[in-house]
DNA sequence: TACCTATTGGACCTTTTTTGTCTTTTTATA
DNA sequence: TATAAAAAGACAAAAAAGGTCCAATAGGTA
């Protein structure tokens, strides 16, 4: 339930590609389909999303390629993640913030409200240089388990 | 991203129903699918699965119908959710809990589990007869907003 | 200019999931 | 037995997910 898709997936490992890279690296679609184990032509649409929401920055032609468009310290999982899914909405009524038609005084909108409120919170408190990081000093470190 | 399907909220809608109705009442599909809004045969399917669950019991023959097999104080709408969209699992590698084949040691992982902790959390801790209450009292009554 | 390289955009396609319907069967009551 | 209701299962349309393919465009390079 309430699952992530294959193409956000996709799109975070490709975010975290471009961000292990040297600054002002160029990397192709191949290699980064290559590496984060995408289908090349689907990341290529991904990327392209990416690039018209402002994220990453793309050059034509030979030489070309594309970056990340900002420094990753300041990009969020949550910037990420809407950029390619749109924005986090758990629960239709959402959407019109009180246009439901019925039950409009129930409590189960704010249920949900609270609901986006925590996820909207949780995927912003993380940046993408943290989740590119990682690697070394394995487990549990920084990021405190919530449960 | 991220919605309640159409059968998830057709299914808060039958229990609230339920949940309203006097102790030991038994209701009939059309009753519920007519004052809830949802396609009879549809409905039909979801009281099915909740009878299957336990959450629900059902009668047949004349005289026949549903009603909530349980207190409706003590269940809670992570029930009514699990039950019919099964569990809250906003990221797919969390479904082996570590059988992730790539990216093992990466924190992506950690932040989706908080978000599932985090909605599990809040939909466990709203019971179904706070939500069938309502009403009157309108807003903001017991229910803290977090934002 | 011609040619190569790489992204862009759009059309198209397949598979899966969602959102149902319809029919038959089972169980219970009158 | 007739009637009333849920249960079960097959079926189907529509939408979303998950891609593919190709022509166009923009930028280098000889």
């Amino acid at each position: 339930m309430m699952e992530l898709t294959r193409k956000g997936e996709y799109a975070i490992r490709a975010i975290l590609y471009l961000a292990r890279q040297p600054t002002g690296r160029l990397s192709l679609v191949g290699e980064i389909a290559g590496s984060a184990g995408v289908p090349r032509t689907f990341l290529s649409k991904i990327l392209q999303q990416f690039t018209r929401t402002g994220l990453v920055s793309s050059f034509r032609g030979t030489g070309g390629g594309f970056t990340l468009a900002r420094d990753p310290a300041g990009i969020t999982l949550l910037e990420v993640v809407e950029a390619i899914e749109g924005p986090v909405l758990p629960n239709r009524c959402l959407v019109g913030e009180g246009t439901c038609e019925r039950d409009g005084t129930c409590r189960v909108h704010e249920v949900w409200g609270r609901v986006r409120d925590e996820m909207v919170s949780i995927l912003a408190g993380v940046t993408i240089e943290e989740l590119a990081r990682a690697r070394e000093g394995s487990a549990g470190d920084g990021l405190a388990k919530s449960s």
